[in-house]
RNA sequence: GGGAGUUUAGCUCAGCUGGGAGAGCAUCUGCCUUACAAGCAGGAGGUCAUAGGUUCGAGCCCUAUAACUCCCACCA
């Protein structure tokens, strides 16, 4: 092995070795429990962003860890078709060009988007193959190839037949100078100065007025009530009277709803169904009509009377100032509120009513709130059961339909002659009633969601009853964001229920996202996101994927920096001269199981360490919480394995060379493996150097814990020695380069002790160790450090002042007694000894007892 | 407006069913000890946001307050 770690080596060459043997691609076997993850799929444009680095690198994490103990591991990538933001780039694309959407036409546009979906295929998925995702890429995905399509169709059949899907009236953001409605993600809010208009209205039958206040005077003439709270005690008894509409003299009544606040304006709202969304909604409550005053071009229609032909901005002039003259115009106060603005042409949004495709989403609900309640779909963060359930009791009808030119059509027929509707899963050539040619599809197309919902069953070969669907179906745990838990998650989940009957997945872990060095989100737009093929390219992908994990909760938020970056790869670097440490060691060695060999102190407390790693790494994979795990394995890697276990090695070596080995080669061999679903490349590196090893460690089994020695308490108890020794040394200001002697007693256990003597050479610096057989042999003058079974004796007379020493002892003397106070005071607690647990107690009393006999011989 | 989260060392964050406050970084001190200076050893540093409460015992449970953050719905 090359002397340092340079990662450009060898990951290209070892990810094309996994490919061509086929490692990543899951079969069907009846002998083996599969388990399955979808990958949640990227938009096809996009490029590899960190938030893509730390979600799909939990997803390999999982997976390449269930491979290893055995499963049949399947884990399948796609691309989706995102076709509103798709097609927004096209467009913008074809601006570029001088041109657009509407002059290419419908089919020259089609033809153009899937070009620009062949473009973009092949970017982000060789981005992730750099990342060493170990996806099933033969089976790889994209939410407009045909079975998709087929899903889509046939899925929408099933719920038009079932009468779940209904066209219905929506409001929606729709531009007039577009002339297109745009989605809310295409809607930019922007605080906009205005005014509120305080507007009265004559309560019919007498001269009293009620007052509104508005910031869309214009809208006036499309007003079918005015609103008040019904808690609102200054207007209860007028709920129920009519209203005279002024300029337009008609009567409306005054109704009572929860939407309206009264401490805002002065709590009286002018309802207006047709041109705001939450006028709308309470249009539907109150049974309201729906007069449309301004038409798709932002021009007063005839509804308007008087005022057709003006648009709404000058409406907005004229119908102020025709309040002021009739005097209804009580009052101008300067306000500034969020406007809705058209991304592209930054025109002002004007909500319009149109004619949308609905599905019913009642029964679709029931069995999906069903399976989360009753934890058959785990969240694995309980907080957003909550967000999920307290959508899915409160859902409203889903809108399937798009006003986009891209993504899937909407297989709805209709007859130009007779009116006829066809839906079937082909495509009619007639109409089946009058059998008339002229038969015309829906131009809206579907929304992104639609298709995405059956990506869970698609990717497994619905519409098709494939074996697959039957073996890796339903799925084990989906990884994916908090945003859209709704919008897709919960979707994904009724799907599953409705079309193939059953659940899509079992667990559900939502991650974090990965925020700058600040603290801040990385956008686009801000500048600040890292670039991960920069930090590949600098530091190796090992170093950026466990970058991303070691110590971090996924589930809340975490900061990124390069700084962390390289601290990683310190630590991969660290990994790497360990390695070569043993395979230096084990040149021309014949390597034992560790069950014929006899093994030292210093072995069997590094394998129950190893176990007890081992343990905790497995109890947090089952949580998911593999960033902890991570932890756990840096901390055992370095902590454990380098600064302990192999300067313990040093000196065992000599006397024992093949125990040494033995357990060195065994114990690295299985931390390479538990690292190696997070650092996959390393570790494969490191793990085809070491002998016996299988073809790849990614096929290897994952370790299971082996037997527990309890000899190694001798050794923590001789680590908890050589600290006191390096502390002492440093306080004494004994610098590194200078041994000392020092003389022991052995009270207890001297076997074990005896063997253990050896360590105290190499990581306390001390030479000339001398045992003596009783304390009272001790040279004058000299450091005493008192343990349980040892007592150290270093002969520091020269350098030790008195005084100082003294002050050492009283102090450690103080630390002792404040223990046994604290024991005693405990103890003699009457409700801490009748209510504590028993076990609690006894330890206490053993604490008690050991510092008791400490303090007594220091004492002397 | 609805829902959720966060607040622990200078910084970034762990902390289990309540049982003596932890890590990494930064900082300070000493070491080129032949796996590693991308390293080794040691030290200093905390009223666990605030105020109450429950308990033998609270960083953890309950109530209130403050600050910040996110998601959904968006205001006449």
């Amino acid at each position: 092995m090359e002397k340092t770690y340079n990662p450009s080596e060898f990951e290209t060459q070892i990810y094309d070795n996994w490919l061509g043997k086929k490692y990543f691609s899951a079969k069907i076997d009846k002998n083996k429990t599969p388990f399955t993850i979808i990958m949640p799929p990227p938009n096809i444009t996009s490029k590899l962003h960190m938030g893509h680095a730390f979600q799909e690198t939990i997803q390999d994490i999982i997976i390449r860890r269930k491979r290893m103990q055995g499963y049949s591991a399947l884990w399948v990538p796609g691309t989706d078709h995102a076709a509103l933001s798709t097609e927004y780039m096209l467009c913008k694309q074809l601006e570029k060009e001088g041109t657009s959407k509407e002059e290419l036409g419908r089919e020259k546009f089609k033809v153009r988007i899937n070009e620009w979906y062949k473009q973009y295929k092949g970017t982000i998925i060789e981005q992730f193959k750099r990342m060493g995702y170990s996806c099933d890429w033969d089976r790889l995905c994209f939410t407009m190839d045909d079975i998709n399509c087929r899903a889509v169709r046939k899925v929408f059949v099933h719920l038009y037949k079932k009468g779940w899907i209904y066209k219905g009236k929506r409001i929606v953001n729709w531009c007039p100078k577009c002339k297109s409605s745009i989605s809310d993600a295409e809607v930019e809010f922007k605080d906009v100065p205005s005014h509120l208009w305080h507007i009265r209205y004559r309560i019919d039958g007498t001269q009293e007025y009620i007052e509104v206040a508005t910031t869309r005077p214009e809208t006036i003439l499309g007003d079918t009530a005015v609103a008040v709270n019904p808690n609102d005690d200054r207007y209860r008894s007028l709920v129920g009277k009519n209203v005279v509409l002024p300029l337009v003299n008609k009567l409306i009544p005054i109704i009572a709803d929860e939407y309206v606040e009264m401490e805002f304006g002065t709590g009286v709202v002018k309802i207006t169904p047709a041109h705001d969304p939450n006028d709308f909604e309470v249009g539907l409550r109150h049974n309201l009509d729906v007069v449309k005053v301004i038409g798709d071009d932002g021009i007063l229609n005839e509804n308007a009377g008087i005022y057709q032909g003006l648009t709404r901005e000058k409406a907005r002039d004229v119908i102020v100032a025709d309040l002021q003259k009739s005097g209804n115009l009580t009052k101008i106060e300067d306000y500034s509120h969020n406007v809705g603005h058209c991304e592209r042409c930054k025109t002002i949004i004007e909500p319009l009513i149109s004619s949308q495709w609905f599905v019913k989403m009642d029964e679709l609900a029931k069995p999906a709130i069903d399976v989360v309640e009753s934890g058959k779909v785990r969240f694995m963060d309980e907080q957003y059961k909550k967000t999920y359930l307290n959508w899915m009791k409160n859902i409203k009808d889903w809108c399937i339909s798009r006003q986009i030119w891209s993504g899937h059509d909407i297989p709805i027929f209709t007859c130009s002659d007779c009116g006829e509707v066809i839906v079937e899963e082909t495509d009619p050539t007639e109409c089946p009633k009058c059998h008339s040619k002229n038969v015309v599809q829906e131009q809206d197309k579907l929304d992104t969601w639609f298709s995405s919902a059956l990506w869970p069953i698609s990717t497994l070969g619905f519409p098709d009853d494939t074996e697959e669907l039957k073996y890796f179906y339903p799925t084990n745990v989906m990884v994916t964001a908090r945003e859209i838990i709704n919008l897709w998650v919960a979707r994904m989940i009724f799907s599953g229920l409705e079309y193939v009957g059953d659940i899509p997945f079992r667990d559900i872990v939502i991650n974090g996202i990965v925020k700058d060095a600040n603290g801040r989100k990385m956008s686009k737009t801000l500048g600040n996101g890292t670039d991960p093929i920069e930090m590949i390219d600098k530091y190796g992908v090992d170093a950026l994927r466990f970058s991303l994990f070691d110590g971090v909760a996924i589930q809340s938020d975490s900061r990124f920096s390069e700084k962390k970056v390289i601290l990683t790869r310190n630590f991969i670097n660290k990994i790497w001269n360990a390695s070569r440490y043993v395979l230096m060691q084990i040149e021309g060695v014949e390597i034992k199981d560790i069950k014929d060999v006899n093994l030292s102190l210093a072995d069997q407390w590094i394998l129950t360490e190893l176990n007890k790693t081992i343990d905790m790494v497995d109890k947090k994979f089952e949580k998911y919480d593999i960033g902890m795990a991570a932890n756990d394995l840096s901390d055992f890697f370095w902590n454990k394995f380098c600064d302990w276990y192999i300067e313990f090695s040093k000196c065992d070596m000599a006397e024992n060379k093949e125990a040494s080995c033995a357990t060195l080669v065994y114990v690295l061999t299985r931390i390479l493996k538990l690292l190696h679903p997070f650092i996959p490349f390393v570790t494969e590196k490191i793990y085809l150097e070491l002998p016996n090893h299988d073809e790849s460690i990614m096929i290897s089994d994952w370790p299971v814990m082996g037997e527990n020695y309890t000899n190694s308490k001798y050794v923590d108890e001789m680590m908890n020695i050589i600290k006191t020794i390096r502390n002492t040394r440093a306080e004494k200001k004994v610098p590194d380069n200078k041994k000392i002697g020092a003389e022991i007693y052995i009270k207890n256990n001297a076997k074990e002790y005896n063997s253990c003597i050896k360590y105290l050479s190499k990581l306390a610096l001390i030479d000339n160790v001398k045992i003596v057989s009783n304390a009272d042999e001790f040279a004058n003058n000299s450091i005493t450090l008192t343990f349980n079974d040892v007592v150290v004796n270093l002969p520091l007379d020269s350098m030790v002042d008195s005084k100082a020493e003294a002050e050492r002892i009283a102090k450690e003397i103080a630390r002792l007694q404040s223990e046994i106070e604290r024991s005693e005071r405990m103890l003699n607690n009457p409700g801490f000894v009748a209510k504590a647990p028993a076990q609690l107690i006894e330890q206490e009393k053993e604490k008690l007892q050991k510092n008791r006999a400490l303090l007594a011989e220091l004492n002397k």
